[in-house]
DNA sequence: CCGACTATTGATAGCGCTAACTTTAACAAA
DNA sequence: TTTGTTAAAGTTAGCGCTATCAATAGTCGG
């Protein structure tokens, strides 16, 4: 008679088996409470639930994903890599991606490429959706791209949601509209706005909440103050030199991103005004720039990790749904923003 | 009679049963080449790999972890989320550890913190190893730390390297030398220098380079020149505001970053300096930072997204052969930097 | 030339989970 | 009662890999 082998056991933790036996049923019945499959009576289902809390069991993945749950696989694509907004992005996405058992690969999708041919290749590697942050999100050719290849994609911060694709958003109108209030509350009157790239659709919102404050507070907006800008350092820059040139300059600016306004910053420096003294410069994002320079910027935060954490999650859900052969409803989610009041506002001079 | 199952392989891909019939040998003699055990003869070895080689073969990662081999898992700490250089760490690692079947965790580790409760709840938690960025690579009491708990651990650029952990590192020394270099070949004699935060030991490495660089072209340091910064914006715009408001000021100053760089040119714009007419301003890390300003900084840039590969191909290299009972031996490299030469540089003024 | 010994290779049995199929239970319809 | 029908739970057989042990071939001294 053969001695048995010896067992080989990994870890120390409870596997269904366990569960099966705390609960009174067969190690199936468990798997099927776990992946929430029909066909379980409630009372049964509640003792597994009991068993796998009592013994604080979690599936084993490598075991599940042998045994033919295939894995759900995200990609997060991203234009530039310094940009401010990225590291939160990628931290808050690998957290929600290891915790629901996703597998999140990070790609870049430059200006020039060809979208289509990166989308396939990702595609074809077995991607099963897609995380866009801006720019990427209001990119009409590439979100009708994913809508024809009916592919999963969320989109972060979009400036409107695109109908066909689930997106996670702040609402930029109304902390653009509590900025101005701010601003406004300080005595200000004549206020300059620097316009964002109007390529990206949030610009729009961000000098419509300006736009509408300045109503509300029956306080004319004087078009000149209205510059254009791009987003970048250099652009906040130029449109703040335009604004302070003037014969009956700003007392105030509102850029519509943390890099435009510390390019009004430099732009005030250059002129030897004090900010906050002279003039009150404000921005948005809450960008790592924002707390780099002197004096510190006062900016709206967007919950950038937070929102990173939602899209992954609803973009697994859905598909996990979708592999159910539950329709297909894109969600959309607003979170909540901050106001971030540091060092570069304050009264007009007198 | 029964009918035999559906079978349910579930990818077209080869396996190891595949690859053995193709090498005429059992799989198990595969797996131990894939493994790299010993005890495989050479020409079965050759075999064993042509076959692989010619079927494309990859082992399943489900099935080996399944089978006992333990995963390995690093945990990358950092400091502070809105460092600039945290995102190419981020996207490097995440590369080098799926590529290397590792899994990265992201923790964050404060300066209050407990650094030792932290590191405790890790190991516990199974992390068998750990990257750290700056300056965590220069916190001797964390490096104590881990060499006590004898835990692995790969230093991402510090000054200087630890003997009993791994680092990646670049040359800041002649880096500094060579920006130096270029600097004087400009035709520049006053030259300022802003030392980065002594607690960080690079800074010292790049203050060393500077001042052999003025040694070796026989041009005299004035130590007046030199100020003390600590990597801050601020701190290099008020080191700045000094150099520049001495009755012989500089023609150029080399900051020991570009943070301090980019408060050098704040400081000079708001003397109505030109920066690079009046001014050369020079940095070093090539952080978004550098790009984002204008003028654009001339710098240097560190390839960290390589340094964060190879330290985390040094790492779970040293834990494989310490895991088949090699003794532990960690591994220093150093990577080469790249001058970045932008818009902040000009001969001085005439 | 034989047994002891060593270097290779092979056979077997799982790792923890779930797909596919079978059985049992429970109940309505005939 | 018998039979059909369906819901719930159980059985069986792997997923692809490797630890463990068994077998085989090759080596060497006596």
């Amino acid at each position: 008679m053969k001695e048995p082998r010896l067992r080989r056991r990994q870890s120390g933790r409870p596997t269904v088996n366990d569960v099966a036996r705390l609960a009174q049923c067969s190690p199936m019945t468990v798997s099927r409470v776990i992946n929430g499959s029909s066909g379980v009576r409630e009372d049964t289902r509640v003792a597994v639930e009991a068993a796998i809390k009592e013994l604080d069991y979690a599936p084993n993945k490598a075991a599940r994903s042998l045994a033919g749950v295939s894995q759900i696989r995200l990609a997060l694509l991203y234009v530039n890599p310094s940009a401010a907004y990225l590291t939160e992005l990628l931290i808050g996405g690998m957290d929600a991606a290891s915790r629901l058992d996703a597998h999140l690969v990070i790609e870049r999708c430059d200006v020039g490429e060809d979208k289509e041919a990166l989308i396939n290749k990702l595609t074809a590697s077995g991607i099963d959706g897609f995380i866009l942050p801006p720019p990427l999100s209001d990119d009409a050719e590439l979100l009708a791209l994913l809508r024809r290849l009916r592919a999963h994609a969320m989109l972060i911060g979009p400036g409107q949601a695109a109908a066909h694709h689930g997106a996670v958003m702040i609402d930029d109108y109304q902390a653009a509209l509590d900025m101005t209030k701010y601003i406004l509350a300080l005595g200000h009157r004549r206020i300059g706005f620097i316009i964002g790239n109007p390529a990206q659709s949030v610009s729009a919102l961000r000098l419509a909440g300006f736009r509408d404050s300045m109503l509300n507070a029956g306080v004319p907006v004087d078009e000149a103050l209205i510059q254009q800008g791009e987003f970048t350092y250099r652009s906040g820059m130029d449109a703040a030199a335009k604004l302070l040139a003037m014969k009956e300059r700003p007392t105030a600016i509102f850029a519509s991103n943390d890099d435009m306004a510390a390019g009004c910053v430099a732009a005030a420096h250059r002129m030897r005004l004090d900010v906050p003294g002279d003039l009150t410069v404000c921005g948005f994002d809450d960008t790592a720039l924002a707390s780099t320079i002197w004096p510190e910027l006062t900016t709206i935060r967007q919950p950038i990790r937070e929102m990173a954490e939602n899209a992954i999650d609803l973009l697994v859900q859905g598909i996990r749904l979708e592999r159910q052969k539950q329709p297909r409803k894109p969600r959309h989610v607003s979170l909540d923003y901050t106001f971030i009041q540091r060092e570069s506002d304050g009264p007009p001079p007198v």
